[in-house]
DNA sequence: CTTGTCTATGCAACGAGTTGCATAGAAGGA
DNA sequence: TCCTTCTATGCAACTCGTTGCATAGACAAG
């Protein structure tokens, strides 16, 4: 049930409705946990319910009205109680990889479109990374007041750009490793 | 529906029983896709009953009898398809990240210990790349005849092994910074 | 005035994944 | 003899995640 708990800490760094949560799982913490709406909107029932966040009906003018969603006292235990437990390290789920050994057994050159559009697309995830980094953590830093909350945001936002520029590095390796196997044939 | 796949892939590279498989998924194939033996069990009959692979009984003397599934025309057939077909880039999913930043609303100095342990839990899997890289291909490279599948299978690992480098680097990172936020508050 | 886009919320059905439990033969140690 | 471990297979219940579809107000472009 971790996607309850992102909610949790999404809703405490700034409280929502489930429509803009979803934008946020489309950029930001979504980075490191990926929702859809329809998910996002059941879960925030089923909270609603447990009593761990409140709801307030919002009239927007020039909008339909929206329920803004912040957390609860029970809400805010039970992420602390999450926090304190430990989680399993995860488990990778990379559907290239089994691809490329599946290439073994077909032809290792058809893949290599295939390779160079996953490339564009983590380059355009660093680039898009980077530019957000530039944006929101090159304040002039005051010294003596970090902020706890911009500090961890800015060493997972770190952790996603060193992700970025390793997968790239591999998918190189990737593609020169798949030419190499081509011609041999 | 990977794991469809991905036991195509293993069964390619060596024909296996359902508790066989579910071995190689704890190692090799399953460093990225993961999968119990239940999964493993129910996904085979599906397959078998699609026509995609054939059983054989086998009859052990000294131990249970087991079904030796391998691949059919049929699943060679649906596996090339599916290796010419797109598919989109991995998102990942990092509860440890939604710790992190969940960290800024608790005590960021009690992640630590968590942190240390997840370290430790990487640097056992990278230990364990290393030595199956060792072991599997450090041969003394006949020139010019590249196997493909060995080829493949070490650019995956390679890639693995990247991965669990870059991510000690970052747990390194997140444990000085969670140590740089605790005397502050 | 229709079409498309953005905000905003939701249902229903299905498929994938997890957890707990059950069975059973063979081997080895206490 | 009993207990544990390893091989080997499987069911049932449940939760999680995905896909397709539906509704509806506001606004802009054609």
């Amino acid at each position: 049930m971790a996607l309850e708990h992102a909610i949790l800490v999404s809703l405490l760094e700034k409280p929502g409705s489930g429509y803009e949560l979803a934008r946020r799982f489309d950029r930001s913490i979504g980075y490191f946990w990926a929702a859809t709406h329809q998910q996002i909107y059941r879960v925030l029932k089923r909270m609603e319910g447990d009593g761990l966040i409140d709801v307030r009906e919002v009239a927007q003018p020039d909008r339909p009205d929206k329920k803004e969603y912040s957390v609860a006292a029970p809400g805010r235990t039970a992420l602390s109680r999450w926090l304190h437990e430990p989680i399993e390290p995860e488990s990778v789920r990379h559907e290239l990889a089994v691809k490329i050994r599946g290439a073994a057994f077909d032809d290792p050159v058809a893949l290599i479109d295939e390779v160079e559009r996953h490339r564009r697309a983590h380059a355009d995830r660093l680039a898009h990374y980077l530019a957000g980094e530039r944006r929101d953590f090159t304040g002039p830093e005051a010294p003596g007041t970090p902020d706890a909350g911009q500090e961890l945001q800015h060493v997972v936002l770190r952790g996603g750009i060193a992700y970025e520029r390793m997968t790239l590095a591999w998918l190189d390796d990737v593609i020169a490793t798949l030419q190499r196997l081509g011609p041999e044939r």
